[in-house]
DNA sequence: CGTCCCACCTGATTGC
DNA sequence: TGCAATCAGGTGGGAC
C-alpha cells in the first residue's frame, strides 16, 4: 500500500485507537522473513508493555513502548512496522475472523486486537532499543535549501532520486509521479541538472500533494485501507499515476508511461519538460 | 560511494 | 473458460 500519506493515516488511526493500552499477549506467524527481529524477541518485548504513542517516520510506523509500566527509569523501546507493498495494520474486534496472511496479533487491554496482515510479505516487524530516526529527511519538514542540496551532482534521474529513501524518506511511486507532474518536470531529467527554480517548484508541489493526500486518507489503488479498514480517496485526484493513455487533465495530451529506475513512471509529454 | 538491477511474494488483471 | 504472462504502493543486496 503505503507511501507517506498512507503510512501517516494508518499511524494516526492506530495511535487514536490504542495509545495508553497495554499489550497482554502476542501471536506471530511462522513466516520468518516478516520478522526483522526474532519473533520470540518481539513477543518478549511487547508483552506487558504499554503503547505510549504511535507515529510515522518515513514510511515506517513507530510505536513508543513503556516496557514495565509503573517502574521508574524506563529504557526506551520501539516497535517498528514497515508495511512493504501490501501490509495492513488493523485494529479489530477479537471475534472478527483474522484475514488470510495475518502474521501478528497483539491482544490489547482495551479488548481489541492490533493485527498485522500482509499478503506479499514485503512488510517487516521489528523492535529496537535505539531511537529510530529513519534513513533520510522528511519531505514535509526539510528546508528548501536542504532539499536543493540533496540533488546536487546526482546523475540519476530525478524520479529515481525522489524514490531514494536515504535522501528523502516517505516518497514512493505515486507521489513522485504526481509531484513531478505538478512541478512540470519529466521523470528522466538528471537530478543534478535541475535548476534551483525547478527544485523549488518540485518541493512545493511535493509538500502540497502529500498534505492533500493525507487530508483525504491516502490513495487506495487496490487494497490499501486504514486502521479501521476504510479506504482513502486521493486516487480520485491523481493527475498522471496509472492514467496511461488517458487525456492530461490540463492539456488533453495522452499520458505516457515509461520505466525509470525499474519503476513505472507516468507523465504528460506536453506539461512536463 | 553512486548507480543499476534483480530477487523477494501473492493476487488481480490482461491477453491468447 | 482456462492458463500463462504481466504488473503492483517497497526495499536490500550484489555487481560494477
Amino acid at each position: 500500500m503505503p507511501e507517506l500519506p498512507e503510512v501517516e493515516t494508518v499511524a494516526n488511526g492506530v495511535h487514536q485507537r490504542v495509545h495508553g493500552q497495554t499489550i497482554t499477549s502476542v501471536w506471530t506467524s511462522n513466516k520468518p522473513q516478516t520478522f526483522k527481529s526474532r519473533p520470540e524477541e518481539i513477543a518478549e518485548v511487547l508483552t506487558g508493555s504499554r503503547i505510549d504513542r504511535v507515529r510515522r517516520i518515513g514510511k515506517t510506523i513507530v510505536a513508543d513502548l513503556i516496557r514495565h509500566p509503573g517502574k521508574k527509569s524506563q529504557p526506551s523501546v520501539q516497535f517498528l512496522v514497515h508495511l512493504g507493498m501490501t501490509g495492513r495494520l488493523l485494529v479489530s474486534a477479537p471475534e472478527t475472523e483474522p484475514p488470510p496472511h495475518t502474521h501478528a496479533i497483539l491482544t490489547l487491554s482495551g479488548g481489541k486486537e492490533l493485527r498485522f496482515v500482509d499478503a506479499r510479505r514485503f512488510g517487516r516487524l521489528s523492535v529496537s532499543t535505539d531511537e529510530y530516526t529513519g534513513p533520510g529527511k522528511d519531505p514535509l519538514t526539510i528546508s528548501n535549501e536542504d532539499f536543493i542540496a540533496l540533488f546536487r551532482n546526482r546523475k540519476t534521474p530525478i524520479k529515481a532520486a525522489l524514490l531514494n529513501q536515504s535522501l528523502l524518506h516517505g516518497v514512493g511511486n505515486i507521489y513522485a509521479d504526481e509531484a513531478l507532474f505538478r512541478a512540470g518536470i519529466r521523470p528522466r531529467r538528471q537530478a543534478g541538472r535541475l535548476t534551483r527554480d525547478e527544485l523549488t517548484r518540485l518541493r512545493t508541489a511535493l509538500v502540497k500533494v502529500l498534505k492533500h493526500a493525507i487530508k483525504l486518507g491516502g490513495s487506495s489503488v487496490s487494497d490499501y485501507v486504514d486502521a479501521e479498514g476504510v479506504a482513502g480517496f486521493f486516487q480520485l485526484h491523481h493527475r498522471v499515476y496509472s492514467r496511461t493513455g488517458e487525456p492530461c487533465r490540463t492539456c488533453s495530451t495522452p499520458i505516457e508511461r515509461i520505466v525509470v529506475g525499474g519503476r513505472s513512471s507516468h507523465f504528460c509529454p506536453t506539461c512536463q519538460r
